[in-house]
DNA sequence: CAGTGAGCGAGCTTCCGCTTGACTT
């Protein structure tokens, strides 16, 4: 072997092997092999803030083949991504696969085409020890902020909760938009719509009101003043307009997109993402850059010229704005422009063509519109209405569709699509025109929304903290740690009255609508509100949103070798570490305890607060002598608006439901969930069962049911194992597991597919699979 | 497998950013 290339990801690895030849050999990193060790701290304050490095429990195998591969190459060439962790990455392969810096090359691409790696090999260089330095310093700080600031939490909240940069931020977001959900006082209003049709012309057209009012009798006294008016236009105008593609996807646009138009979760997007980089179907699907090789140009221009026609082509270059992008991969991109949709399964298949339609389209020429806007004069025979008030209504007509043919992009919006977006009809000013009717209709102010998956990830990105490869871990760790939940709401049901004109009469009426539905959104739990607030009150400046963005200045300067790593991590941590030390002594326990009420049995207070296992609710006094009682809240429950009453509700578990087989049932919560207890056995409740409700019939349902299971696996246990035959000797042995049928030869288990009746299976057939499977192991 | 929450103190939890693959009984 004369070239070892070393990369970061295995598909990457393969597509580089098939460019550069025989003569290189191209293996991948996997990442990151080395990190700080994950027990401590790992880094040596006291040292000039040493780290502590450690080969990655997951990469030692992985290390020790790099290694022989070192050994057997001539030279070797790092290749890692073009970024800060990128040359951190080929340092740490540097320092641990101990290569010489003096012939080790650096190389560098950013899109994966011949033509960019021939020329990195062209032109390679050293590794850039001021880039690792800011990539360790970000290292560095990271750690020191997540591992001094999570243990107070520990101590002051609950065990094992978690601060860090990024996750503390994006919980702030949720909690103080739903603070600002709280504080909003939704406000109602009379919006105006009206039919109109031209005194000598069949199409009618709508317009709304250029006001709202504030109350009914404003909206009732304007529509009776309506009666015997006349109506005509008083300005019409037509302007051109255009429309112009969005850019390409980044990782963020991909999953503000997949969330909008297929409704993926963000895990779910990258996960359907990397199937399709895996099979050569898209580029690098972790990129905050919108940039396009020239490849991919000529490429999409080839595709709409021959699809659409010349007049679409436009061939455009984006620039990245993202605060703290690194771009060191192209956009998200098809591999084949002229592959518009691929034969895959239906998850793959339609992020596919959504990514095609997003290449292709920003590619494209754009959309030509010409407006219309139309305003409609009130006059009555007193002379001119009140000239403030007119009715307006505005078109489009579509002239050349451009880019449109292809993709539109959705929004977040969640207000009704606007109701006058339609073709106008061309009528001169002056044209009198006929109300066929007039609605007032009630409406409310609407909350500002609340956050999906997709929309946080949007807005961490604007404020540039987390990077394309943590939006979605992030997400999760939140979830994981009950700072949030994820949940639906259906929209509350509101009267509205609507006052109505027509035939020269005015009418009310009522009717219920329901507000709008949220699916998916992003809600702050009791825990998160605690943990955030602690953290605002002792660490506003990790919280505030431009943290971030200030230390991201620091690590660019000492990118461009203005600044020492060690200097600025010591100008953070001096004070950062005291602010630990007196918050660890001075801040009281927090447990966002609050007082619902006396209960009327024992004449003891009643408390809601966080416990040590999650949020519960407390008759009595803690340090006092005698113990207080505890009841852990329901799911849906918290300390915000639980009442006294339902507190008390809690404390009705253990609930003895009745009689079976002459013994007690009994109905309560353990480690595990709701449970039935009889004759000293547990059975687990359904999903759907309410321990505080479920009756008799249903527990004796429940305990039959599982009877009959066991009885069903007693009986399996008798035919299981099943010897199906021999194969070179040893038995050929069928079982029923946790997963499913398969098969034990020579100490293996092979999994047979869904459906298959072990019992059925020839011994052929088994060996058949037991060959099988063993090729396909050799194969990898 | 079927409750914890006080207090005592053992020993545990935790960060962000790179990258996939493990394959159970």
């Amino acid at each position: 072997m004369k070239n070892l290339v070393i990369v970061e990801s295995p598909a990457k690895a393969k597509t580089i092997e098939k460019f550069l030849g025989k003569d290189y050999t191209v293996k991948s990193s996997y990442g990151h092999i080395r990190d700080l060790a994950k027990k401590e701290m790992s880094i040596d304050v006291e040292n000039d803030y040493e780290p502590q490095y450690q080969i990655s429990d997951d990469k030692r195998s992985l290390v020790s083949e790099l290694q022989k591969a070192v050994k057997g190459a001539e030279k070797v060439w790092l290749a890692s991504d073009e970024d800060r962790e990128g040359e951190a990455i080929a340092w740490h392969l540097q320092e641990t696969l101990k290569l010489d810096p003096e012939t080790t090359q650096r190389i560098v691409f950013n899109e994966i085409t011949k033509t960019a790696i021939l020329h990195a090999i062209e032109n390679p260089r050293s590794i850039d020890m001021n880039l690792v330095d800011a990539q360790q310093a970000r290292r560095v700080l990271d750690r020191l902020v997540g591992y001094e600031i999570s243990p107070i939490l520990w101590r002051k909240i609950k065990p094992a909760l978690s601060a860090g940069r990024v996750q503390s931020v994006a919980v702030r977001l949720i909690v103080e938009r739903e603070n600002e959900i709280k504080a909003f006082e939704s406000k109602a209003y009379f919006r105006v719509l009206a039919q109109f049709r031209p005194v000598d012309g069949t199409k009618s057209l709508s317009a709304a009101l250029s006001r709202h009012f504030d109350t009914e009798e404003e909206a009732r006294e304007f529509l009776e003043g309506l009666v015997g008016a006349n109506f005509k236009v008083s300005r019409i105008e037509t302007k051109p307009a255009h429309r112009t593609p969005a850019p390409p996807f980044t990782t963020s646009t991909l999953q503000q997109e997949a969330s909008r138009k297929l409704g993926f979760s963000v895990a779910r997007t990258m996960q359907v993402a990397q199937q399709l980089y895996e099979s050569g179907y898209i580029t690098y699907m972790r990129t905050d850059s919108v940039n396009l090789s020239d490849l991919a140009l000529g490429m999409a221009k080839k595709e709409v010229e021959q699809a659409y026609g010349p007049e679409y082509v436009k061939t455009r270059r984006y620039q990245t704005k993202t605060k703290g992008a690194q771009e060191a991969h192209e956009a998200i991109r098809s591999t084949d422009m002229t592959a518009q949709t691929i034969n895959a399964e239906s998850a793959q298949r339609r992020l596919y063509e959504l990514i095609w339609k997003r290449t292709v389209a920003s590619q494209m020429a754009d959309a030509e519109i010409e407006k219309t806007e139309m305003e409609i004069a009130i006059g009555t025979k007193q002379g001119p209405h009140n000239a403030e008030l007119r009715f307006q209504c505005s078109g489009e007509q579509v002239k050349f569709d451009g880019f449109l043919k292809v993709y539109l992009e959705s929004t977040d919006d969640e207000e009704e699509a606007g109701e006058t977006s339609h073709m106008l009809p061309r009528l001169p000013e002056g044209t009198l025109l006929t109300m066929e009717s007039c609605e007032a209709g009630e409406h409310w102010t609407q909350h500002p929304p609340r956050y999906t998956e997709a929309s946080l990830v949007k807005k961490l990105e604007d404020l540039g903290i987390g990077r394309p490869s943590t939006y979605a871990p992030t997400i999760s760790t939140i979830l994981k740690r009950e700072y949030i939940m994820k949940e639906d709401r259906e929209g509350e049901e509101r009267k509205c009255v609507a006052i109505t004109l027509k035939g020269g009469e005015v009418k009310r009426t009522e009717k219920t609508e329901k507000g709008y539905s949220e699916k998916g959104k992003l809600f702050p739990t009791d825990i998160g509100c605690v943990v955030n607030d602690f953290l605002m009150d002792h660490f506003p400046n990790i919280l505030d949103y431009n943290f971030t963005a200030t230390v991201e200045k620091d690590f660019d300067d000492i990118a461009d070798g203005k600044k020492e790593w060690r200097k600025v991590i010591d100008r953070f941590y001096v004070p950062f570490h005291k602010n630990i030390r007196q918050t660890q002594q001075n801040s009281q326990r927090t447990t966002g305890s609050r007082l619902l009420g006396v209960d009327p049995k024992s004449g003891k207070n009643v408390y809601a607060k966080i416990g040590r296992y999650g949020t519960l609710v407390q008759i009595g006094e803690t340090n006092t002598d005698e113990k207080p009682l505890f009841a852990s809240m329901k799911k849906g429950q918290s300390i915000e608006t639980i009442t006294l009453e339902e507190a008390l509700g809690l404390f009705a578990l253990p609930r003895t439901v009745g009689l079976f087989e002459d013994k007690d049932v009994t109905v309560s919560i353990g480690k595990f969930g709701p449970y039935v207890r009889h004759n000293n056995k547990f059975y687990s409740l359904g999903k759907n069962d309410d321990p505080y409700e479920v009756g008799l019939e249903r527990c004796v349902d429940i305990i039959k049911t599982k009877r009959e299971a066991e009885e069903q696996k007693e009986a399996l246990k008798k035919i299981y194992p099943h010897e199906i035959g021999q194969k070179d000797g040893e038995a050929v042995m069928s079982n029923i597991g946790r997963f499913g049928p398969y098969l034990t030869y020579k100490g293996e288990n092979f999994r047979l597919a869904k459906g298959v009746d072990p019992l059925q299976l020839t011994i052929e057939q088994a060996v058949e699979i037991i060959d099988n499977a063993g090729k396909r192991k050799k194969k990898k």
